[in-house]
DNA sequence: GCGTCTCATGAGAATGATTCTCATTACTAT
DNA sequence: ATAGTAATGAGAATCATTCTCATGAGACGC
């Protein structure tokens, strides 16, 4: 359980290469991202890296239709994202209605224990 | 581009199966099902049946955090869903407040061409 | 500095869901 | 019936992700 969380290169270079990127990224894209720029770390290495910063709650999850995982840097807190179908650019938003209107609704079903996703895409303006 | 739709004995059961189901089912699932009852279809039938369903828009279609597609039929028009984390029951819920709250927001940042997701997960008062 | 105790790493194998291939089957309209 | 063509299914292929395990390297005490 004492999870000691040691500090190493590949580790760095992963947080790094997140705090740059800012928009959502696949686990294969960091990879081929790092190796590009030399800084090699293997790619089981870049999924543990992603996964224990998920799971500590440091970088948000994303899955795509197609199937893939992507990751980006976060802000602590409950929030969602808007984001550009294009470029990936994201905007955190948040959105008290919609966290009202889903536990009002689970609530009058007789759920408990609610929990949501909600993901908004479009595209930016830059995009267009 | 002319999609003839023919119909055929494994494309009926899988939208028999469907029917009496009336919870989200992963298509492996689906699959089980059938080869249990005796109504042999091949997987990859399976597969192809209910991604022609969900592009018609007759089932919805649910991605799982394990990885997992499930599909369900469903009624047409705009909706989201209630589900429970542990039976799987469903509920087909609307809410303009969501809608309204989505699209304003990404009117707001200057996107375009917004669709979102939304799914709400609890757990049932049968299941507790 | 040096040893040690562990956790971390990475190359490749393994997994698991889904898709593809292609020879065969079977709807449908004529 | 018959031709024409979409549908089927068994197994191979794909693709993202996870696992395995031998090797490497932080952290800490001395």
């Amino acid at each position: 359980m004492t999870t000691a969380q040691r500090e190493t290169r590949q580790r760095r270079a992963v947080s790094l290469a997140l705090e740059e990127l800012d928009e959502f990224r696949s686990a294969q894209a960091i990879h081929d991202l790092l190796r590009s720029r030399g800084e090699s770390v293997g790619l089981s290495t870049v999924y543990r890296t992603l996964q224990g910063l998920a799971d500590a709650g440091a970088v948000d999850v994303l899955r795509m239709s197609e199937g893939e995982t992507q990751y980006r840097l976060c802000s602590r807190g409950h929030h969602h994202h808007l984001v550009c179908r294009r470029c990936g650019r994201t905007v955190e938003v948040e959105g008290a209605a919609v966290e009202r209107w889903a536990d009002a609704t689970a609530a009058q079903h007789g759920f408990r224990d609610v929990s949501h996703t909600v993901e908004v895409f479009g595209v930016c303006s830059t995009c267009r």
